[in-house]
DNA sequence: ACATATGTAGCAAACGGTTGCTATATATAT
DNA sequence: ATATATATAGCAACCGTTTGCTACATATGT
């Protein structure tokens, strides 16, 4: 039934060469073998069907063609655009991408890189809850690259791609401040990550800088901790702090709202509580995820660029396997602002 | 710099045991071990922070712990819900997921194949442009289980997980008709692929068994080919559809179409338009991704459980490793109408 | 006491491919 | 004719783990 896979051995004997020359052959080595020869040893493969153990490969040159990429959830649309983006790159150097949702669970994303290193992937992308900087530490000291996206590390020595969180939250409360907003409502999940408390930084320098007095109750936080970077978890979210901000009624006439999806849960609760986006209320989210564009009204946005991030990022990880050696070079994303049709002038 | 990785051997030295016990202690097996012969090598192997190397595990063994996943693309948001799911699945299980992007490029799809056979994965789990049948069958007689998802591949014996693309078809029409509509527009991508196909099967079955004449003019289809399931692309269609639509003007109102990304297009463009969903013209999607709930209206579709698929997928797989046979299971999932704001009852 | 089971450990051969070294034949240079 | 370079091919060790087989010591049964 299950035929046994051809190996270069089988191909020897058929042809009657040894397996050194198979495989120089088979692996298109720069070292000569007579042209009838390979001709023959290629056309017996191809017979055979033989494709590469890459196993076999991979044990003797000690390395893989594999790099881990640990995201917290392909189910925020957010992250498949960078693995996209990894992926695109990585592919079309030959490598494939191992592919590790952490939920940022202190111990998956543990699991998960221990898993990467006995795999022996050569580099591994990683948006980290930042716990596991001990760990990576070992890895980096074994020669595996790592290149850290979307979240840093605080005290840890890699590559990495950033993105300017602090601007991205200026520019979006500058433009509604253009737009004639003074009384801007902040709403977001738990500052327990920098790059959100880099945004509200932004939001408050830039009212600073507007001479614009912050008042307390528009920021709304949500106080649940969140369970898991998921999109449904995030919309509910949303609705929870767009509730708490009609309660608190502050005669905010816009809402800066952390991140997209969030955004989306906000906008319905408004909606539906009979409260028009954009004619009563502004709202410009943050990440312009794919589908911010497709929203009714379509959402102005701070644009992160997803899918350069990955590209990125893996162009960094791959400069350091030709260099061969850690460059821990530091990439930095400007944010741009999308406007689409989420804000009204105010007169 | 770089410290080389620690092997058995290394323990072995330092213990002065053999690699042969060594490995009998750090791959948990159920061979005896003095108990103080094994704590003296689990101190040492914690010491020297070994961990296998599984290349050369899987060499011996003959096997990968990865599974090879196959999809059109993870930009659109169907697809990570069934990455999600698969993954959850195997890594329960101590696997891994291979992910690769084919964009339902031939080629492309071909050469990943190629890669996961010779990665030495245990299985693939494929959403397949159905054009490899033939390459299949060769991984599939060297013992590599291939499960489908999504699309079948004609003339190709194996698991699969389906959906009943023509049930969801016909309920979703049913519906409409029920809440009055007998005017009800069809707005698809081309019909090259049999699950749509069978979507517009069902929706014609409704009609015929509800008495009501197909008018032709009411089916619009989209007639550039799809550059790649990407959910901007899709979107953009549905723009382009709704376009169509207006022109046509066939008194239609209601809308069935293909999937939700390509009806948040036809949304948009009937917003746009100056028509109000629902008020003046219903619509109904088909896949229920995780953001149709989000959108304004949320939009009424037809329910194809994505991570249960990736889930049963598999498990189908995983069935197949345990028996150590082909199983060609066929596990059909029934869709189900979650209706939401975007149907109007017609008087 | 002897035979038999069991506990504990090592030897060495795999797994499939790569590659440094050696060997021969042929070509080129002197 | 001799020395040197080049083309072509094979031998065998190696990558890190696993495991069948052998070996000895101890325990158990009679």
């Amino acid at each position: 039934m299950r035929n046994k896979k051809p190996t270069i051995y089988d191909i020897a004997e058929e042809v009657g060469f040894s397996t050194a020359t198979v495989s120089r052959v088979l692996s298109n080595s720069s070292y000569p073998v007579k042209e009838q020869t390979r001709n023959k040893i290629l056309e017996t493969a191809r017979k055979l069907n033989y494709e590469p153990n890459i196993i076999g490969r991979m044990l003797k040159k000690n390395e893989s063609m594999d790099i881990g990429v640990v995201i917290p959830t392909i189910s925020n649309p957010f992250y498949p655009q960078i693995v996209l983006g990894i992926e695109q790159e990585a592919r079309s150097r030959g490598y494939n991408i191992l592919l590790c949702n952490s939920f940022r669970d202190i111990i998956t994303e543990q699991k998960y890189i221990e898993t990467l290193y006995r795999k022996q992937v050569k580099g591994i992308i990683i948006s980290s809850i930042g716990e596991n900087r001990k760990y990576l530490e070992t890895l980096k000291k074994q020669g595996i690259v790592i290149v850290t996206i979307d979240q840093e590390i605080e005290g840890f020595k890699c590559s990495k791609v950033v993105f300017d969180y602090v601007k991205g939250g200026e520019i979006a409360t500058d433009y509604l401040i253009r737009q004639g907003h003074t009384n801007i409502a902040f709403l977001t999940s738990p500052l327990t990550r920098k790059s959100r408390r880099d945004v509200f930084e932004g939001y408050k320098l830039s009212l600073l800088k507007n001479n614009i007095f912050l008042n307390e109750n528009n920021i709304i936080v949500s106080n649940k901790e969140e369970e898991c970077e998921n999109a449904t978890y995030e919309f509910k979210n949303g609705r929870w702090l767009a509730r708490k901000f009609l309660e608190r009624n502050t005669g905010a006439t816009a809402i800066f709202v952390i991140n997209d999806m969030t955004a989306f849960g906000v906008i319905q609760e408004l909606t539906e509580s009979g409260i028009k986006v954009p004619d009563e209320i502004s709202v410009v989210g943050f990440d312009n995820i794919e589908i911010s564009s497709m929203l009714n009204p379509p959402l102005t946005t701070v644009n992160q660029p997803a899918y350069e991030t990955g590209k990125l990022a893996c162009q960094l990880l791959f400069e350091s396997f030709e260099r061969n050696e850690d460059i821990n070079k530091t990439v930095i994303l400007e944010p741009s602002l999308v406007i689409r049709k989420s804000v009204t002038i105010l007169n």
